[in-house]
Order: structure tokens, then sequence, then C-alpha cells
DNA sequence: ATTGTCCTTATCCGATTGGATTATAGTTAT
DNA sequence: ATAACTATAATCCAATCGGATAAGGACAAT
């Protein structure tokens, strides 16, 4: 059984030459090929239910309605339709506005055609969703910069989970943090020098550092304080 | 000239498999061996700034310091590093947590070992972190699903610094403020360790400062860097 | 009752830092 | 062209820091 296929580009060319080394693969039967976002919603109303492509690939940047826009309007009219969206961009926002809008998957056109009929192919079989090398370390990084917070979940507890530091010891660390000198941190908590100094020590063996300065970076970076 | 790796695994045979693995592909030097977190922090301490490994590949469910806990903080201590999580654990949990952790990249154990070495080797030559495909698709759904905000930068006017130092002085006070020794900053940027420790006073002197904790506080919170 | 953890104090020692000072060469400004 | 600034380099010295080690008391958990 072949994968039912939509494509919409709004460079004939591009058409040609996807549809051919999709057909030639084997596995592939183009069901709908569009100029843009709009044409591309026209011809699937005249579809049969059992005409829709199984998987849609979409360009990004069209004229009368754009990709993003036909993704967000599709995913919702035919939610069992896969959007995999297949462009030269590569730039974060487009990314981001892509899959928030419901892309199921996000191909380079700098791919060769063969990778691309195989992700394809792979996403059929493995479920998974077809996403280029390098666009998934964006989206990693989008991940990794942001403000994501998981569902349900209590969401990035770092003081507690990493690395467990008595309530006395963040209290020193605080102090460390500000640069007082041993001595200075000893008076303000009216206790000696060389306690202050022995909590330290501590403190730096449970960070795994050595230094005070190593020690400031892993409060500022992960938040300890 | 060879990529030099780490390899943090609390089984002796995933260690040896591995290692092996990426010995014989040619352009991978194991520098670093460790069986969980604690080890591999431990062992990052004795190693000089040319011998630490540009790669770390870390196991996540380990004794004494699980993965999650090791990338976070290796990652503050070692920005140059790389972690990327080398694992069987596909769930989203631990996906989140890692990236959020810092990891690089984000590998299964199920990938062939040649998958393994070539997504390393790919991660070299194009700088993005190496993703296995399912993973990808998943870190995808996180976006999709979850409450995530574009940051861009908020601009934040860089004041112009009330107090002018140097290009050479902030290239020094980034070094500086990342806990390198006088002797370290001398041979990073080529100068004697008299001068680099002349040019830290003179940052002081401008700065109003008189120690390292200070001027980290200041470079912190003014944002001087 | 005993183990374990935390907080406290202390000493010794080598390594590192911060301060003061001097000096030369190259660049920029006026 | 001359002054001012910057980057470079060195030495001396006192203070501080980081590491190792020891040990007593408070308190909770078993």
């Amino acid at each position: 059984m072949p994968i039912r296929i939509a494509i919409v580009d709004d460079r004939a060319s591009n058409r040609n030459i996807l549809k051919d080394k999709l057909v030639r693969h084997g596995h592939f039967k183009v069901m709908l090929i569009a100029e843009d976002g709009k044409d591309f919603l026209q011809k699937m109303q005249q579809l049969d239910q059992e005409e829709l492509p199984a998987v849609v690939l979409m360009d990004l940047e069209m004229p009368n309605m754009d990709g993003v826009a036909a993704i967000a309007a599709g995913s919702s009219l035919y939610p069992s339709v896969k959007f995999v969206v297949l462009t030269i961009f590569d730039d974060e926002d487009k990314i981001f506005k892509a899959i928030k809008a419901g892309a199921f998957g996000y191909l380079l056109k700098d791919e060769s055609a063969e990778d691309i009929t195989d992700m394809l192919w792979q996403m059929y079989e493995s479920g998974a969703g077809p996403i280029s090398p390098g666009i998934a370390f964006k989206i990693l990084q989008l991940v990794q910069n942001n403000n994501l917070t998981m569902v349900g979940k209590p969401a990035y507890v770092p003081q507690k989970s990493f690395f467990d530091l008595t309530e006395r010891e963040k209290e020193i660390l605080a102090l460390l943090v500000q640069g007082l000198l041993y001595k200075e941190i000893g008076a303000k908590l009216n206790i000696s020098t060389n306690t202050a100094k022995k909590h330290v020590i501590n403190i730096y063996n449970k960070l795994h550092v050595n230094s005070r300065a190593q020690a400031m970076n892993l409060a500022y970076e992960k938040g300890l304080l």
C-alpha cells in the first residue's frame, strides 16, 4: 500500500523534481499538487475521504497563503493528515512558527532527494516525524534557551535535585558569592573564621569545584541561591 | 587531529565496546572514562586545559550522581565541552531534563555503533549536536505541546560602561570570571603571568573592587561581558 | 544505644592573590 | 612632537585561600 502524498510548492521545478523522486521510490503515490496554501486548501476540499493524503510536503514561503498558515488551517481541518515542512529556511523563527502551527516534521531542501524519501519512508515505519539533523539541533536549542514548562511536571527543580547543600551551606555560599572574606563571613554569622572556611571547603567538595570562582559560576548559572 | 572524547557509563561492557568502536573509527581519542557522574567530575579536575575532552558521552541512569546532574554541573564548569547523552531511555521527562541541564545532543543506544560514530563525526563537521531521529521528533512534540516563549534578546542596552575597560581588559575579565589562574590567562593570551596579573589589578582599580569575587559580581550583575 | 549528619573550632602548609612600584615600547590624541 | 594612554614585563611582600586533618557537641534516625 503506497503512502499518499501531497506536494505544496510555488516553484514548478521543485514540484516536478520532488514528484519524480517520490514515484520512482515506488512506495509513494502523489495525490495532490498545489502551488500555494490557498490552492492547497481548495484542492483538499475536492478530495474524497479515501483520497486524502497521509502526508503533505509543505514549502514555507509562498504567495497567497504561506506554509505556516496552511499548516495551521490544514492541521485543524484534517487532523489525520501529517504536515511535513520541506523548505530551504532553517532560521529559528520559521522553525518555531511551523511547529507551533502543527508541523509533524521539518526537512531541509539541501537534503538529497534520496535522504528525503528515506526519511519519509522511515516516518511511515516508525511513526515519528521526519526531521533533518540540523533542524533537530535547533529545536533542541529552542527548548534549552526558552521557558518551556513540562505540563504536569514540577518543571526544573535545580537546587534540590542536583547538589544537596545544607541550609547553612547555602547561607554561606550566598555570602561567599558576594565576595566576602572568610573573616567577614564568620563575623556576619557569628561563627569563627575557621568554621566559615570549613563550610566553604565542604561546599567546594559537594559542588566538585576547587575555587571560589568556579563555585560562583555554578551558583549563578544553576541558580543555587 | 582526533576528536577528544570522554565516556561516562556505569556498565563496564558498555564503556569498553564504545571505546573500541570509537578508536577503531580512527578520528577519536578517548581521554577519560568514568563510571558515574561523581567519578567523571573528579577525573575532569585532574586534566589540563589541553587534555579536556571536546565531547562527553554521558549515560543517564548511574549511581552516585546521574547523568543529568553531571551535565548540569559539567556544562557550567566546562562551557567549551559538549555533553551528549547516550542512553536507552527515550521518555520525554528524561529528554527534557537532560536538555535543560545543558545537553548538546541525545543519542539512543539502540542506534548501531556505526551510526553513533557517524553522527559524532558529523557533529564535528557541521557543528550541530547529534540527535537520534526518534528523539528529535519527541523534542518537536515538546515544543508543540508546551508553553514555549520565543525570547529574542531583551535588548538590554549595554550602558556603554561607567567603567571603561579596554578591549584587552574585557578579554581578561572574561577569563578571570571563568576562574582561570593568572598563569592560565597568560598562557591563553600568550602574555606573561605578570602581565595578566597587572591587567587584573588595573581592572580592579577601574571597577573599584579588590577581589576576584567582587569583580565577578559586577560582571554578572552589570552584564559587563 | 549507636550510627549518621551537621555545625562548630582549630592548626599547618603550600599555592595563589592583591598591592605597590618601576620600566619599556607602541599607539592615539592634540 | 609631545603628551597621554595602552599593553607588556618584572619584583617584593603580606594577606588570603585551598587542602588535609582532627575533634567535640547537637540532634535525628535506626
